[in-house]
DNA sequence: CGGTTGCTTGAATATATTCAAAGTTAGTGG
DNA sequence: CCACTAACTTTGAATATATTCAAGCAACCG
C-alpha cells in the first residue's frame, strides 16, 4: 500500500523515454518520434496527497493527466450528497480527457493514496491530432477502453447480486493493478475503505460490510490497514462470472 | 413511433451533403473537404427490422455505423441470461467504434424499431486519422460523449431510487430524441417495453411496472402501443434531480 | 487522553424479487 | 368474423434483499 512520491524539486523528474511504466509489457512500444513528441507535450509533474481532489465536476481544467503512480477514483454526486464511484484510476490511466475535449468536467477525481501525475496541456491536443495520427488514434483507443470498463461496471451494478458485485469489483481492480506492476510478486493491496466499495457497488455501507464478510469467510480477500488484500483473483472471477479484461497491450501517453 | 425506411434498391440513397440529419442545429457544420471525405468513407446503407441484432458480443465486425433513423440499444448479458441495457442509440449516434478500435465487440446492439444505418469500413479509419485530424478529433469526442452518458447511467443505477431512475431514464432518452427531431413538434414516443426499462434500470419487471405506474399517476408519461409517450420532460428531470445534457453542438459522421 | 475514522453488529423497516395468475392487445389463420 | 396465439402489462401475496437507525469497538493521532 505504498507509492513512491518524492518532493517536487524539479518540474521534470522522469523523462518519458525512461518512464518506468513504459517498460512494462502491458504498454505498447512507441517509436522515437512519438516518444519525442510525448516528451515535449509533457508540461510537468503533479504530486498530490491522499484525499486530494484532482479534478472537480463543473470546473474547466486546462490540463490532462497521465497517472504515474498511486491510486484514485472518478465519481459523481447527486444534489443531496449521494455519491457514485464510476471507476478507479491506476498508473498508466489518463484523466481529464472528457474535460479537455468537451469543456467542463462532468465528474470529479480524488486520490486514494499519494499520487504522482504527468501533466499535459489541453491546448496542444489539436497539435497532437494534426502531427501524430498514431497518437491521436491511441487517445481514441484510451477513451474507448474507459467506455468498455464502464459497460462492465454498469452490467455489474445493474445485474449482479451484491456478492457477485463485490467479487467482480475487487477482481477487476486487482487485475488492473497487477498489470501495471502493483503488488509486485505478492498479492495486490487496494487502498480503499468499505465506504468506497459501497459507493461503487450502489449499496449501503452496512450491507456492503456484511457482503464483504462473506468474501472474507471464503478466504478470497483480507481486510486490513484500511485496505483490501486480494488473495484469490480467480476465485473472485469465478464467483462473479467475469472472464477478465481481454487486453493485450495498450498505449501509454 | 415511425421510421422512414424504403427498400434498398441502390447502395447509396442519401448523399452525406444532403443528409437530413446534418441540417439539424444539433450538429456542427462540416466544411466541403470533410464532407467529401465522409462521403467517400461511406460504403453503403443498412436497413434492418425491429428486433434485429446489428452487432453481437464476441464478434469481429468489419464495420462501423452511424444511425440515420430508428431506435436501438446496446446491452451485455451474463452467462445465465441476465441482461443489462447500457445505453440507447438514436439517429446521429455512432455504433461499433469500440469493436473497430479494439477488435472484438464487448457488447451487442439490437434494433428497437426499423433502423436505417450508414455503413463505414473500419479499415479506412486509419486513413481518416492520417488525413483529417479534425474528424479524428470528432471521433474521440464522440467516444467521450458516450463515456459521459455511461457515467450518468451508472450514477442513476447505482444511487437513484427506483422512481428517480425511471424518471431519469425517460427524460434522458426523450431529450436526446428531441434533439434529433424525433417526435417533431409533439411529444416524444419511445418504442420500448417495460422489460427494456427494467433491464436498463437494473430492476425486475414487476417492480418496474409498479414504478412506472407512479409516473403515470403523476401524468408525467403515458404508456401505450407498446411504447412510452413522454408528457412532461421537465417534471421527470425535476423528479430525478437531473439537469440535462449540456451539449451545444456535436459532430455527425 | 480525547477525538476521529473505519469496521462491525442487531433489530426494525423499507424496498425489491419471485411466483402465480389474469387481463389486454395485435396479429394469424381458419 | 372469430378463435387462437404471442407478446406485453397488471395485480396480489409470500419471500428475500437492502436500508436505516443505533451502538459499540478498535486503531491511530495529536
Amino acid at each position: 500500500m505504498s507509492v513512491q512520491s518524492s518532493p517536487t524539486d524539479m518540474a521534470r523528474q522522469v523523462s518519458c523515454a525512461n518512464c518506468p511504466l513504459r517498460a512494462l509489457p502491458t504498454f505498447r512500444a512507441f517509436d522515437d518520434e512519438e516518444l519525442a513528441f510525448v516528451s515535449s507535450f509533457k508540461r510537468g509533474e503533479l504530486s498530490v496527497d491522499k484525499g486530494a481532489t484532482l479534478l472537480s465536476e463543473g470546473s474547466n481544467s486546462a490540463h490532462l493527466f497521465t497517472v504515474l503512480g498511486g491510486w484514485g477514483f472518478r465519481y459523481k454526486l447527486l444534489e443531496d450528497g449521494r455519491r457514485q464511484i464510476l471507476n478507479y484510476v491506476l498508473p498508466g490511466d489518463m484523466i481529464g480527457l472528457q474535460g479537455s475535449l468537451m469543456g467542463k468536467m462532468q465528474h470529479s477525481v480524488e486520490a486514494l493514496s499519494p499520487m504522482l501525475l504527468c501533466m499535459f496541456e489541453r491546448d496542444r491536443l489539436m497539435e497532437l491530432y494534426r502531427g501524430y495520427p498514431g497518437l491521436a488514434y491511441d487517445i481514441t483507443w484510451i477513451a474507448s477502453r474507459e467506455e468498455r470498463m464502464l459497460d462492465e461496471n454498469l452490467l455489474s451494478v445493474g445485474r449482479r447480486s451484491a456478492l457477485e458485485r463485490a467479487a467482480y469489483l475487487l477482481a477487476f481492480v486487482a487485475s488492473r493493478a497487477r498489470k501495471v506492476g502493483m503488488g509486485g510478486s505478492g498479492k495486490v493491496e487496494i487502498p480503499i475503505t468499505q465506504q468506497h466499495v459501497a459507493d461503487t457497488l450502489g449499496l449501503s455501507l452496512v450491507h456492503t460490510n456484511k457482503t464483504i464478510r462473506k468474501l472474507l469467510d471464503r478466504k478470497l480477500v483480507q481486510w486490513r490497514d484500511g485496505g483490501c488484500k486480494v488473495l484469490d483473483i480467480d476465485g473472485l472471477m469465478a464467483l462473479a462470472d467475469w472472464t477478465g479484461l481481454d487486453e493485450s497491450t495498450r498505449p501509454l501517453l
